[in-house]
DNA sequence: ATGGTTGGGGGCCAA
């Protein structure tokens, strides 16, 4: 399907590809293949980006994906934690993975999409309990990761989409309470003051954020612990779409589809879907 | 203040 979009900067309209991008921790995707049949059948995305896949490359169910029209996938994977995936319908093309922190963790792996846009799949570390870098490594771990992704970013010089579970919830409004969660590991001011780094590093556009007012309450995760998830409603806002400054004006829509939280054996984040308009040219 | 749940893998750990 093509599109126009107007480009405020050129004044013109050019050719454009309107694309549905996903991002979803899917906490296992062996565990979870029902339900990703089941959102792919009812949202019909274009790229889906997982995290947590929590298998192998070579043990990745491919040929699923390919039966689904998802053709063109790239992989990193790893045995037993992490691991991140982008299966798409679009053409994907130089696919890397860096390797964070030299940890040899699977967090991220890198595609270029037709047009040019490079797009960054990321598992951030989830950081453990203790929210002090001083006698709690994974915490340590997490800073030093999202510092990595500050510099990173300012060297960034071309358009770039970056999803996935960030695992900090940066505004007040991205948790049910924010005065209660500022000692949590997901909303202390040490990692909140490196997402507001990290966004300003490239002038990141949250193109979550550019749907629904920062005050407004937004949540892509709820944990597995509450009785009922929906009623008591104790959400954190910790997976992300952003996207370069030039292609803001490409936005075109965005949900977070918590039905598929509340799902039979759910995963605990929920997929958050935007449709932006890719340049061609 | 505490505990509540889940998946992977192989007997608890990370989330």
């Amino acid at each position: 399907m093509t599109a126009s979009a107007y480009d405020t900067a050129s004044k013109a309209y050019r050719p454009s590809k309107r694309a549905r991008l996903v991002t979803w921790n899917v906490n296992s995707v062996r565990a979870r293949i029902d339900l990703v049949d089941r959102f792919i059948s009812l949202q019909d995305p274009d790229i889906l980006c997982l995290q947590e896949i929590k298998v192998q490359t070579d043990q990745f169910p491919r040929s699923w994906f390919e039966e689904r029209g998802y053709v063109h996938q790239a992989i990193a994977g790893q045995r037993n934690h992490h691991g991140v995936a982008t299966l798409s319908r679009l053409p994907l093309e130089e696919i890397e993975s860096a390797d964070w922190c030299q940890k040899g963790d699977a967090r991220h792996i890198a595609a270029r999409l037709p047009g040019g846009v490079k797009l960054h799949n990321f598992y951030v570390p989830a950081g453990g309990d203790e929210p002090d870098r001083e006698v709690n490594p994974r915490f340590a771990h997490k800073l030093d990761f999202l510092d990595e992704m500050i510099g990173w970013s300012k060297t960034l010089d071309e358009p770039s989409i970056m999803v996935g579970d960030l695992n900090v919830a940066p505004l007040e409004s991205d948790v049910w309470s924010h005065r209660q969660l500022l000692k949590v590991v997901s909303h202390t001011p040490p990692e909140t003051e490196r997402m507001h780094a990290l966004q300003k590093a490239h002038d990141w556009v949250d193109a979550m954020r550019h749907f629904v007012a920062d005050d407004e309450p937004l949540f892509s995760w709820w944990s597995y612990r509450a009785r009922d998830w929906r009623a008591s409603n104790r959400g954190r806002r910790l997976d992300h779409i952003w996207v370069s400054p030039c292609l803001k004006d490409g936005l075109r829509g965005m949900s977070v589809f918590d039905d598929a939280r509340s799902w039979d054996r759910p995963s605990d984040h929920a997929p958050v879907i935007v449709d932006i308009d890719l340049p061609l040219s």
